[in-house]
DNA sequence: CGGGCCTCATTTTTT
DNA sequence: ATGAGGCCCG
């Protein structure tokens, strides 16, 4: 009781007045580094020890898996003991959790599974094959993004197709043809994919009234941290669930919205007062974290958009060291320079640490480069995201083995595994097998197990595949007792895996290596997670499938450690929510921050001025803003011009050299320029494989047939072009990537 | 059936 | 530069 007065006491009065507020809607608005964690973790504190709320009256969503741990942790130091029974945890886990107890209700089973990104795509692969719609003419990214836009709209398969199935889009009207196809396999195989996690629970909640009341009455107060970067199927859930009680906090600031790209809805945020009438406002415009000069610069570029809300922090941290813009030669001056500014300020500044430091960028990509000079430098790093850990291709064939153990019908698992190690199946063996698991009404394992009913097969094929369900049949009754750590390990002896791995090739030590890592990951998940679990979740679930479900729900950023001694190189999508003393944002150039793409429209370009935001309110005492007038992208070098996003700073901003940036150097000797090179610096080119292009001229592109351009824009590798198509309508093409050929009829 | 070679496209961000 | 996928041959 004394010890929330406390904390009450050290907050400042929005604070406070956010922490006390009790009962009926309520938005904060919490600018960067205005202590929102702090404000939801005493809040749920005083929820519980204030007004007497159960903890299991709780809900609080978190963006990461690692912020509900924090939050966990703080509540439970707060409160002196564990609050037992609150849901907290990111929207996937917790529908997840609810999916686990009712997805009976939805045609699942409790123990379906969950499929990652990569697996999504080779199940829309294969629903784009039956459904007849080539994965070669139509990229199957793009068709799971409409698929996934769909889903997160929470329009269903048969709402979509009546809405695209004869529309005028050919890529919708394709989605339209597959998203059946897909849903339909997902529930044959118990699957299902990210965007499920959200729509389901949903359409639970909306389908019965009895199950609706409960949970309204079990989640009695609602907090949502990141609110800006929700969606609509999200925004849907919660407002099932507090429509009646009003009980419900959302924290977010609408300058941070930065998952537009994923169909976070920005209107969420903005419209929240609309949609819960009389919601109690509180602005948290007090920083607590950046120097009033990081502070102006933030302010200097945010105020450039338009759709926002208008605020402005503050912060007692009165002047600061300028905004420091480096020009750097290309990616790898770049790298270096970078490299060694921190070890000059680590050799200034003693108590400067590794930890302090982050170096943030546009895409993964640039990743490379600076991993190979702090790696080459010997300077400790640790890098978020890129490859992530659990994609790797090792660690997927060995988790296939798992996700069929756990789940017979999973015929993703069933085809990454048959042949893993090679067991003689081919490709017409596997097709005879799936038709006879279709015919026969029967999952791919069951099918294997009659390999001898299979009509065609040969003696390998068969013998293989019988070899294959036997193994995991067994593994199937071991999982229901061992633990996962031990099932992996004898799964591992059995298939020889390392001995497997090494004879790869060079790689094959690290690819064993990381099998390994995944065992002491495993062991790590059932020492720590498992025991946090509630009991009838611990009950009714394997240790495996509990597993898997870590698996695939944990994000690169939840295995971001702060505390490492070691420098934090990250995207800047990747950094909300953290902060570092000093913050290096490198590839500051035009074309690449902002994205090319989002030059000519708006709402794109203010998203990566958010992004931009994001990553200058990073940092505590210190800015870099590094641009390279060359960088090799996609295999070939292109010239780049600072950053526009600097414009709106570069009075304030102190600028440097590498000292390495003479344009006459360039990387790889006397090699001939290639064609885009030549492009990319604006040079004229009479090559006539690359043609001109004007209005009205009349050109073909392979999906969209003949058209007359009406329009022209950008320049160099950003050239767009706009055709009026005959028969597909009016698009808007990057001339780099479309193809287009000219028309000469 | 499996392996090797060639071509092609790919580069935005992630739960 | 790199990886994925297709095609051909043994």
């Amino acid at each position: 009781m004394h010890r929330i007065k406390s904390l009450l006491e050290s907050l400042n009065p929005e604070q406070r007045d956010a922490v006390e507020h009790f009962e009926g809607p309520c938005l904060v608005l919490a600018g960067a580094g205005s202590g929102k964690t702090r404000v939801l973790t005493t809040r749920v504190c005083q929820l519980i020890d204030e007004h007497g709320v159960p903890p299991g009256r709780i809900m609080a969503v978190t963006f990461t898996n690692k912020a509900a741990g924090e939050m966990r942790e703080r509540v439970t130091a707060m409160l002196g003991g564990e609050p037992k029974g609150i849901w907290m945890g990111t929207f996937h886990a917790l529908g997840a959790r609810l999916l686990r107890r009712h997805a009976p209700e939805l045609g699942w089973t409790r123990s379906f599974a969950i499929r990652d990104a990569e697996q999504s795509l080779r199940e829309i692969k294969r629903a784009q094959t039956a459904a007849e719609v080539s994965p070669k003419r139509w990229k199957p990214k793009a068709i799971r993004s409409c698929i996934s836009d769909a889903k997160n709209l929470l329009v269903g398969p048969e709402a979509y197709s009546r809405e695209y199935g004869d529309g005028p889009d050919l890529l919708l009207q394709q989605a339209a043809r597959v998203y059946p196809v897909y849903q339909q396999s997902l529930r044959e195989q118990d699957a299902m994919d990210f965007d499920d996690l959200l729509v389901q629970p949903v359409r639970l909640l909306e389908g019965s009234e009895g199950l609706l009341r409960r949970y309204r009455r079990q989640f009695a107060f609602l907090l949502v941290d990141e609110y800006q970067d929700t969606n609509h199927a999200q925004f849907r859930f919660l407002e099932l669930l507090a429509r009646e009680h009003r009980n419900l906090m959302v924290v977010g600031d609408d300058d941070q919205s930065i998952y537009g790209w994923r169909g976070a809805d920005i209107r969420n945020i903005l419209d929240f007062e609309r949609s819960f009438s009389g919601a109690h406002v509180v602005r948290l415009e007090q920083n607590y974290r950046s120097t009033q000069v990081i502070l102006d610069a933030a302010h200097a570029v945010i105020s450039k958009n338009v759709h926002r809300k208008a605020k402005r922090l503050r912060t007692d941290r009165v002047g600061g060291d300028p905004v420091t813009g480096v020009e750097a030669g290309n990616e790898t001056d770049e790298a270096r320079w970078i490299v060694e500014e921190i070890e000059g300020r680590m050799l200034a500044d003693p108590d400067l640490d590794h930890r302090d430091f982050a170096v943030l960028y546009r895409t993964n990509a640039q990743a490379r480069a600076l991993e190979d000079r702090f790696w080459r430098r010997g300077l400790p790093y640790q890098i978020v995201g890129g490859v992530r850990f659990y994609e790797r291709r090792e660690i997927q064939d060995v988790l296939a083995y798992l996700r069929l153990i756990a789940n017979p019908r999973d015929v993703d698992a069933f085809e990454r595994v048959v042949n893993y190690p090679r067991r003689g199946v081919g490709s017409v063996s596997l097709g005879r097998l799936f038709s006879f698991a279709l015919e026969e009404g029967v999952g791919p394992l069951e099918a294997a197990e009659r390999a001898g009913e299979v009509p065609g097969l040969n003696r390998t094929a068969r013998r293989g595949l019988l070899d294959l369900a036997e193994l995991v049949r067994r593994y199937s009754i071991r999982a229901a007792t061992e633990t996962v750590g031990e099932v992996l390990e004898a799964l591992m002896r059995e298939l020889e895996l390392t001995r497997l791995l090494r004879e790869e090739g060079p790689d094959g030590d690290d690819r064993a290596e990381n099998v390994r890592e995944l065992v002491a990951a495993a062991s790590q998940f059932e020492s720590e997670s498992l025991p946090d679990l509630e009991d009838d979740e611990r009950d009714t679930f394997t240790d495996l499938g509990l597993f898997l479900q870590h698996v695939a729900l944990v994000a690169d950023i939840d295995r971001h450690d702060p505390g490492a001694d070691a420098v934090t190189l990250m995207t800047l999508h990747s950094s909300k929510g953290l902060e570092f003393p000093v913050v290096f944002i490198s590839g500051m150039e035009e074309g690449l921050f902002p994205l090319g793409r989002a030059y000519d429209e708006e709402r794109l370009l203010e998203e990566e001025r958010r992004l931009f935001y994001v990553g200058l309110t990073r940092a505590r005492r210190k800015v870099y803003l590094i641009w390279a007038r060359s960088r090799r992208r996609a295999g070939d070098v292109s010239w780049s011009s600072p950053s526009s996003f600097m414009d709106a700073i570069r009075g304030e901003m102190e600028m440097r050299s590498t000292g390495r940036t003479g344009s006459a150097r360039w990387v790889g000797g006397s090699r001939r320029r290639t064609r885009r090179e030549r492009a990319a610096r604006d040079e004229p080119d009479f090559n006539q494989d690359r043609p001109s292009y004007r209005k009205g001229e009349r050109v073909a592109h392979q999906t969209f047939g003949s058209g007359t351009i009406v329009e022209l824009s950008g320049f160099g590798p950003g050239l767009k072009v706009t055709v009026d198509f005959d028969d597909a309508g009016r698009k808007k093409l990057v001339v780099r990537y479309a193809g287009l050929e000219k028309d000469y009829f």
